[in-house]
DNA sequence: AGCACGCCGACT
DNA sequence: GTCGGCGTGCTC
């Protein structure tokens, strides 16, 4: 009996959003398995596809319904599984809970390396009469139809060829996925037969006789750059040797390490304060336990939550068991990576962005082949194919990096939560200002609390000054420094002390406006303003890439008093340096970053005292710990507090607590200032005093009286099209069905326009829901996507997100 | 997505 | 009469 696959093809729409069943080859029955990526043929022509075994059966039980000819698989693109039964069957859960197709989510968990295109390719038959057309097919007769970039003319032209019969279509699937491989070098000979062979070269053949010398030591087999390295012979030399049959040369397949040049000092567990140590042990009971509880470490900055998970981690490591740490992306500092490398040394494996493609195929191999134990890494490394877990750790839980912002629109805590229920392990959340909805779980004993209230050094926290800049701005111009802060910056400066500056953006200006009639610079394409960029001499769109020149006229009233208004990094670094001509400043945003390695290298130089202030976006808040930094200023705290967002409170105040703990971490005591035009508001307040237990409340009261998280799950559904009544339309469609669906207790918001309306010249409108237990919810909104698939010919689109991390 | 089929307008 | 426009439906 022929063996059936059931593939999830490439092919990311709803319709086909399901498995297909194909025949398997007698010459692959038994290699095939679920979990493989295939090629297989998919529609009418010979157009073949990429995709994924997801089941193997021996009669095609799964899909009865289907009468046709089934077709045989194409290629087998992997002879051993990719994705284990657990994350299958993860793929499956994920593609439900976040109304994405199987296939994205599938994708999202391999490496890029791994994701498979697939390419068309147009083969002359016979010899092609225009010499233009004839030009773009290569000396094998062949055209990549899928990379080149072809006019109408040309494609028309060379449809009518292939319907003449003169060319055809031929379809190939591939990936990314190159083994890097080093060369080995071996004698081949004895030591007795290198001395003959000595005998036998001239005697003034000297590399000859050099290459035999060190074949002498080459009985076991080494990498040839090893050999290379301390010898004065070339690679040449060896392969001249390995053709007269002196040595053998040989391929073997390495890693890519982005930490080999990194020298780790190894690091012994510290000593737990006993907070710290209650922790611990009830972390390691429940590993011991295969308990898959959920514990919120909360922790204050400095009370050593990472020395909880380390000796957590290596608990499940006496276990032989493995451990996933999850940390935010900014977070994932050489500092940190040194730490955990450092106690776990080479069964570490590490997983972020800004290792290249190859790099993260290697690091995610060693993982699938139980050569690493320990995986850090950010949100992505969620799916590490890790098996056999024993400990889940999350730090700094309520980071919103955590849920992914296009589809598949995952929250990676959730993938944790499904992850350790799966192998009955338990899950650290750790935050020192834990997200409303996890704190509310731990209050009703959801998750188990564990707190560490005491700062490792017993050093009381910084004191924080609020500094109200309405008072600043009635008596000076518009300066960023208020005169406190500036002086505290000049105490550091003649101390040789460092301090850190926060700014709550990037870019040099938010906005250009005229000061005579109020005209603000938008993008011709999107509802917002231009982003003023100083290193391009441009005026950039955030959201579409549009570019224009700076104005230096208002458009709108001729005026010559247009300019900046709002701060950057670019803007702020060039007042300080007049302000403060001596100091020597490092600014840190995502243009001085963009290139690899300069996080690092900024971070370094600052921290052997190369600068005296470091200037940054959010992205110096977190892990930092410089002995010599007693001061740290926020220049605009409530940038995010106008945004029409229910979680703007708890946002801000989680970043100046954050911040704020950067400030005198060793003998030198530290100091906070935090800028402000609201220095009343409860966040500022609180964040002021560090009381994380108080915001906790009052945030609770008023999340409470407005009925959102955590005491309503909430959707968004968006609708977009180029033609704002269409997707206005569908939305108040959308807006009578969910009322006659739904619940009555669930709350339905909208349709409004976006608060960005209008996006790369589409129109977006959106529903918020607010709901307690609504069963029907998930086939409401299949349903709702299912319809729209049909009219997304139009260009209607739909999106849904579930629990959004923002509403803008 | 991509490919073919099919049903209407403007041409040799 | 046919060529080709793009709306519609299907892909194991």
């Amino acid at each position: 009996m022929a063996k059936i696959a059931q593939v999830i093809v490439d092919v990311p729409t709803m319709q086909t959003n399901r498995p297909y069943s194909y025949l398997i080859p007698d010459s692959l029955t038994d290699a095939v398995q679920p979990g493989m990526r295939v090629a297989v043929p998919f529609g009418q022509g010979h157009r073949e596809v990429g995709g994924m075994v997801v089941a193997v059966s021996d009669t095609d039980t799964l899909d009865e319904t289907f009468s046709g000819k089934l077709k045989p698989l194409g290629a087998l693109l992997d002879l051993a599984p990719v994705l284990n039964e657990e994350l299958l069957s993860l793929s499956d859960w994920m593609a439900q809970h976040t109304f994405a197709f199987r296939i994205s989510t599938i994708q999202t968990m391999l490496p890029a390396a791994l994701k498979t295109k697939s390419h068309k390719f147009l083969v002359a038959d016979a010899s092609i009469d225009d010499p233009q057309l004839a030009s773009l097919f290569d000396d094998q007769r062949r055209l990549d139809f899928t990379a080149a970039s072809l006019t109408d003319e040309q494609t028309d032209a060379l449809a009518k060829l292939q319907q003449r019969q003169i060319i055809h279509a031929e379809y190939q699937v591939a990936d990314r996925a190159r083994v890097k491989t080093a060369t080995w070098v071996k004698s081949a000979l004895s030591p007795a037969e290198i001395e003959t062979a000595r005998n036998d070269v001239r005697p003034n053949a000297i590399k000859q006789l050099r290459v035999l010398t060190r074949l002498m030591d080459l009985q076991e087999a080494r990498p040839l750059q090893d050999v290379l390295a301390d010898e004065r012979l070339t690679r040449a030399d060896f392969t001249a040797a390995a053709k007269k049959g002196w040595a053998e040369l040989s391929e073997r397949e390495v890693y890519r390490d982005p930490y080999a040049d990194h020298q780790i000092a190894k690091t012994a567990p510290l000593a737990l304060q006993p907070d710290q140590q209650s922790a611990v042990n009830a972390i390691t009971d429940a590993i011991d336990a295969h308990d898959p509880k959920t514990f919120l470490l909360q922790g204050v900055t400095g009370s050593g939550k990472t020395e909880v998970y380390l000796q957590s981690i290596a608990a499940a490591l006496a276990q032989h068991k493995t451990a996933l740490m999850l940390v935010p992306e900014i977070a994932l500092t050489p500092q940190m990576v040194n730490r955990v490398k450092g106690r776990f040394g080479h069964q570490v494996a590490v997983l972020h962005s800004g290792l290249s493609a190859g790099e993260k195929y290697d690091e995610w191999r060693r993982i699938e082949r139980h050569e690493a134990a320990v995986v850090v890494g950010a949100r992505s490394a969620a799916f590490a194919p890790l098996t056999n877990i024993g400990l889940i750790v999350m730090d700094e839980e309520h980071e919103t990096s955590y849920k992914q912002e296009d589809n598949p629109r995952y929250h990676a805590r959730d993938v944790l939560l499904w992850r350790a229920q799966r192998h009955h392990a338990p899950v650290v959340l750790g935050s020192a200002t834990p997200s409303l909805e996890s704190r509310a779980r731990a209050e009703r004993h959801v998750y188990t609390r564990l707190a560490l209230p005491h700062r490792i050094n017993q050093q009381p926290l910084p004191p924080v000054k609020i500094i109200d800049m309405r008072e600043q701005l009635k008596a000076h111009t518009e300066s960023n420094f208020s005169s406190p802060l500036l002086e505290a910056l000049k105490v550091r400066l003649e101390r040789h002390e460092q301090s850190v500056l926060m700014l709550n953006r990037r870019g040099f200006s938010s906005f250009v406006m005229c000061r005579d009639c109020g005209f603000v610079l938008k993008c011709p394409n999107c509802d917002i303003s231009l982003v003023l960029h100083m290193d391009s001499h441009t005026m950039k769109c955030h959201y579409c890439g549009h570019e224009e020149p700076i104005p230096r006229i208002c458009p709108n009233c001729h005026s010559k008093r247009i300019s900046y208004y709002g701060s950057g990094t670019e803007k702020v670094a060039a007042e300080l340096n007049s302000l403060l001509p001596d100091a020597r400043i490092i600014r840190m945003d995502v243009d001085t970053t963009r290139r690899k390695g300069m996080h690092e290298k900024l971070l370094n130089s600052f921290g052997q005292h190369k600068a005296d202030i470091l200037l940054g976006t959010q992205m110096i808040a977190k892990g930092l710990d410089y002995p010599d930094v007693t001061l740290v200023g926020v220049l605009n705290a409530d940038t995010a507090l106008g945004l029409p967002d229910f979680r703007s409170s708890e946002r801000t105040f989680q970043l100046l607590t954050q911040v704020s703990g950067r400030a005198g971490r060793a003998d030198k005591p530290g100091e906070v200032l935090i800028q402000t035009f609201n220095p009343d508001h409860y966040a500022i307040q609180l964040a002021k005093t560090q009381d994380y237990e108080r915001f906790f409340r009052v945030e609770m009261g008023i999340r409470h009286m407005g009925n959102y998280p955590p005491y309503f799950f909430t959707a968004l559904i968006t609708a977009s099209d180029k033609d704002e009544g269409v997707a206005a339309k569908k939305m108040f469609e959308l807006s009578d069905q969910l009322k006659q669906t739904l619940s009555p207790d669930t709350i339905i918001l909208g349709p409004t326009p976006r608060p960005i309306a209008r996006i790369k010249n589409r129109y977006y409108y959106q529903i918020v829901l607010k709901y307690k237990r609504e069963p029907k919810l998930q086939s409401v909104l299949d349903g709702i996507l299912d319809d729209a698939q049909r009219e997304q010919r139009n260009g209607l689109q739909v999106a849904i997100d579930m629990e959004p991390q923002s509403f803008i």
